[in-house]
DNA sequence: CCTCCACCGGAACGTGAGGAGT
DNA sequence: ACTCCTCACGTTCCGGTGGAGG
């Protein structure tokens, strides 16, 4: 077993530069994003000149360059200031990973060399500190918030007086763009934060997929190596990615995960059959964590439907047959089981996840039900289950022991004493309604 | 054309957790 | 520490319904 390394590095002959492929990576020049740079370069520009640069907020779908072009702009104007001799900063964080208002301002008063502890202090003076430290001199401070929709949920009071904080500076100047991947976002926000942070707004629309396609070649060239990307891979990638809402990181990330696949397979070019394969890895992933993360009782149901897939001769599972499996589940490893019309409502919630299928259909004389079936492979979501310690217990082959007619008898719903049969509806009507 | 199945799905209500306000 | 409010999750109740079969 010696050399297994050496051989490893051996074999690597497909990526130049892996990591110019990963979606943390901004590139030197954005292809198809130079209106919004521009746009955005219009209104920082007044930082040069001594004025105070609007606040700015930008939406777009995730993959849509907008961390990208800030930050580039943002390099571009620390560049520009420096040669021209003005001071000015510009600070980005990220609000999904910074999460709390204590922590933000923390981290704002900390390029100014403030030493603040990690925690401890009252929150105000933090903020007292930090307008202090910038406060020093004339200067312009560009704010980049990135993801401030995760902000507003632990409340928006640092964005309320950092939107203000203008007006309590004596030298320096401050300006805050923010980044959203939620449109709806500002509806959430305080009139008062919404007017002031929202003076101007820039929106980022998907790439298609011939953008894509640029985009990827780009990449290609600096990842790979020449000559290892097969005809088709690209095009593939891109459309891929296009479909789904023309996610940029999302391309990357399929052309990375050929790339990976391709090595794997100790193959020393990439073709269209890796970018398949690493679409269907990278789906899978994501429905792996969406089952993982599902409530108890979804996956219970989803664990009905799978049992019940093909017991049925083929035919699609009525909603009243996954409800019988569930009860039974439930039953067995002593859950209350919750009622139909919830477990309808978590089929439907089911369904738009993509994880089953469901349509309303009428079979006539047999009623009006849902049609269900699974989309997922069933082994692999089977295992993912299983990682929850409630469903551990239950294997298939001892619900098949336990309960061996399974999907062959309809549950009846049990009449609460005011209930009426079913049917019963329909022969009062005939006596009309009073 | 009418019936009647086996559910659908809206509405109102109950409950407990968690956050804001005081 | 306290109340009050909101919100997500569930239940109860019940009218509604597409279409196969009579």
């Amino acid at each position: 077993m010696k050399g297994v390394f050496e051989e490893l590095l051996k074999s690597e002959q497909i990526f130049k530069n892996r990591d110019v492929l990963r979606p943390a990576y901004t590139p030197e020049d954005l292809p198809h994003r130079k209106e919004q740079i521009e746009n955005i370069a219009t209104i920082l520009v007044a930082a040069l000149r001594g004025e105070t640069p609007s606040n700015l907020l930008i939406y777009g779908k995730t993959g849509t360059g907008k961390t990208a072009v800030v930050k580039y702009v943002g390099k571009e104007l620390e560049e520009a200031a420096e040669r021209q001799g003005t001071a000015c900063a510009v600070l980005y964080l990220n609000c999904e990973v910074i999460d709390t208002q204590y922590r933000v301002l923390a981290h704002l008063a900390r390029p100014f060399n403030r030493e603040i502890p990690m925690t401890g202090w009252p929150t105000d003076q933090v903020y007292t500190e930090f307008k202090e430290a910038i406060d020093d001199r004339e200067r312009a401070v560009i704010i980049i918030l990135d993801e401030v929709d995760k902000l507003i949920k632990k409340g928006d009071e640092v964005l309320y007086s950092l939107s203000r904080i203008n007006s309590e500076l004596n030298n320096a100047k401050v300006s805050i763009i923010g980044i959203s991947n939620d449109l709806k976002f500002i509806e959430f926000l305080d009139p008062r934060v919404r007017s002031s942070l929202g003076e101007e707004e820039n929106v980022f629309p998907p790439y298609n997929a011939d953008q894509l396609k640029d985009i990827l070649e780009q990449r290609a060239a600096m990842g790979f190596k020449e000559g290892t990307l097969g005809e088709g891979v690209i095009p593939l990638c891109a459309a891929f990615a296009a479909q789904e809402h023309g996610d940029a990181r999302r391309a990357l990330d399929l052309m990375r995960v050929s790339g990976e696949i391709a090595e794997r397979h100790r193959e020393s070019r990439v073709t269209e059959t890796h970018v398949r394969e690493a679409q269907d890895r990278i789906e899978m992933d994501r429905i792996a964590e969406v089952v993982r993360t599902l409530p108890t009782q979804s996956k219970l149901i989803l664990y009905s439907t799978i049992l019940l897939d093909g017991t049925v001769g083929g035919n699609d599972l009525t909603t009243g047959e996954v409800y019988n499996m569930y009860r039974r589940l439930c039953r067995s490893i002593d859950m209350t089981p919750l009622t139909q019309r919830r477990v309808t409502d978590l089929l439907s919630e089911l369904d738009m996840l993509g994880i089953i299928n469901a349509k309303v259909v009428s079979r006539g004389r047999f009623g009006r039900t849902r049609e269900i079936s699974l989309s997922v492979p069933v082994e692999s979501t089977t295992s993912v289950l299983m990682e929850d310690y409630r469903l551990n217990t239950l294997t298939a082959h001892q619900a098949y022991q336990a309960y061996p007619k399974v999907g062959t008898e309809h549950y009846k719903p049990i009449p609460p004493q005011s209930r009426l049969p079913t049917g019963a509806n329909a022969i009062l009507n005939q006596f009309g309604k009073n």
